[in-house]
DNA sequence: CGATCCATTGAAAGATGTCAAGCGTAGTGG
DNA sequence: CCACTACGCTTGACATCTTTCAATGGATCG
């Protein structure tokens, strides 16, 4: 949806894409965070309203549960984690966001974040405080739009975890995480076959509802089948067609 | 957020919560559809942008997975699922919506539903199209927040949801249905300890993520404790603060 | 070099799933 | 009106998967 640039004066050449001063407009991302195309001018606007980003150093935070709401934020290089406390008080990851990706919607229902976002490594993030997308979308009929399904995206992603928590096996769960993240790897043009995780496999087993010892057999499992070359936190898909099948249970 | 009545204009007596002339404006449910009040005037233009409601029977589909989007729907009797299709073609609940609750909003994403959403018990449904309240968000800021919060309010959900499956044991899972279901009616102010379940044991083990066999195991286990008190559909909570630290694991 | 953190591995325990049988209720047809 | 059938639900015994507990290995950092 909205793709929103670190724009630092200080420095010059616009049009790299890894320069801070590159605007939204020419922004190698912006394909992700505004899937759908707005006009030049629109594009100009949205610039206006980005607040300065600030990168972040791993484990520092975005912002924290009930923090009281005031942005979106678009990942631009990096990754950070998004967690919120389960009702005994134990911390549950719901998501991964990589650059591209847009997390603090689901700070809106309550004007509080319920979530807190933190860095898993350096990471930096483009701000857009949402009244002024409020208001340029008002002006702006297609950004209402973006916003909206924006929104829907992230439910219906939520809902794909749901059914992966609900109805899959440990090694279903974990091949379906490399997947994900392989397809989102090759949308911003890298490898899908060769990465290295962003988050621990605390963080994993975390988040797939596992502990990190299934997460790590399940690792050594299919490593030893040959379909994953596992080292630490790097890994190369050697079959992906078989990891898809593990994924979808379609042995 | 937004709730649609359904409007005859065969009959009378528009101030009776019952009638099907009701309008926004005197709907018993509008502080549930509407969290946030809206101008009088707004309420009537909110009514005047309402498609006809159709009653559904047990069993009906209200729209299908892949069904082009179009409309908002709001539940203003009974009761429906949402199921989504597992990427092994397994069924997935994914949500009960009561009466003066929200479907459809992942629809907007890729312009098609991903859900599809039946009846369990015979529903009335009031349904708003999607361009009638892009339309008029843009006349009235408030109403283009209201629907932001809403699908931020889904998000929300879905996310507590995937904290369920992810940390909780059978029977978190299913103290934690009961008490949603007993928080929900009490807002209508229905009983919040005597309440019929609108679904199936079948549904129940989809959405939470266990086999029917261990519902049932759990729903017995929760009576011989003399928490529940269990009839087929027909629950009875006799122990309400057990029944939380139950669901909390706070035991 | 030692301390610490993260990851791996093994053995045993526990929770939920699977398979199978039985029960009750509701609906159907004689 | 009754019997029959079908369906949903319950219960038991056993299998399986994941967790738990414990020990070890390896990398990073001071």
């Amino acid at each position: 949806m909205i793709h929103i640039q670190v724009v630092d004066t200080s420095r010059t050449s616009p049009h790299c894409a890894h320069d801070k001063r590159v605007s939204c407009g020419n922004c190698r991302l912006n394909t992700l965070c505004l899937p759908l195309s707005l006009h030049i001018d629109d594009i100009d606007r949205l610039n206006e309203i980005v607040q300065r980003g600030r990168p972040l150093q791993k484990g520092e935070y975005l912002y924290r549960a009930n923090d009281r709401f005031t942005s979106l934020f678009a990942v631009r290089s990096g990754a950070v984690k998004a967690t919120t406390l389960s009702d005994n008080g134990e911390e549950q990851v719901t998501g991964f966001y990589l650059p591209g990706e847009v997390v603090g919607m689901e700070g809106l229902a309550e004007d509080r974040y319920t979530n807190s976002v933190v860095a898993l490594e350096t990471a930096s993030i483009c701000e857009i405080p949402f009244h002024s997308v409020e208001e340029l979308s008002v002006k702006i009929p297609s950004l209402q739009r973006h916003i909206f399904q924006l929104m829907s995206r992230e439910i219906t992603q939520d809902q794909q975890i749901i059914t992966l928590l609900s109805k899959s096996t440990a090694e279903q769960r974990i091949a379906t995480l490399l997947l994900s993240i392989s397809t989102r790897n090759s949308r911003r043009h890298l490898s899908a076959t060769s990465f290295s995780l962003p988050m621990s496999r605390t963080d994993i087993g975390n988040f797939l509802g596992l502990t990190i010892e299934t997460v790590s057999r399940v690792f050594t499992r299919l490593q030893k089948q040959g379909i994953l070359e596992v080292n630490r936190k790097d890994i190369v898909i050697n079959d992906l067609d078989e990891l898809r099948s593990i994924a979808t249970g379609t042995e």
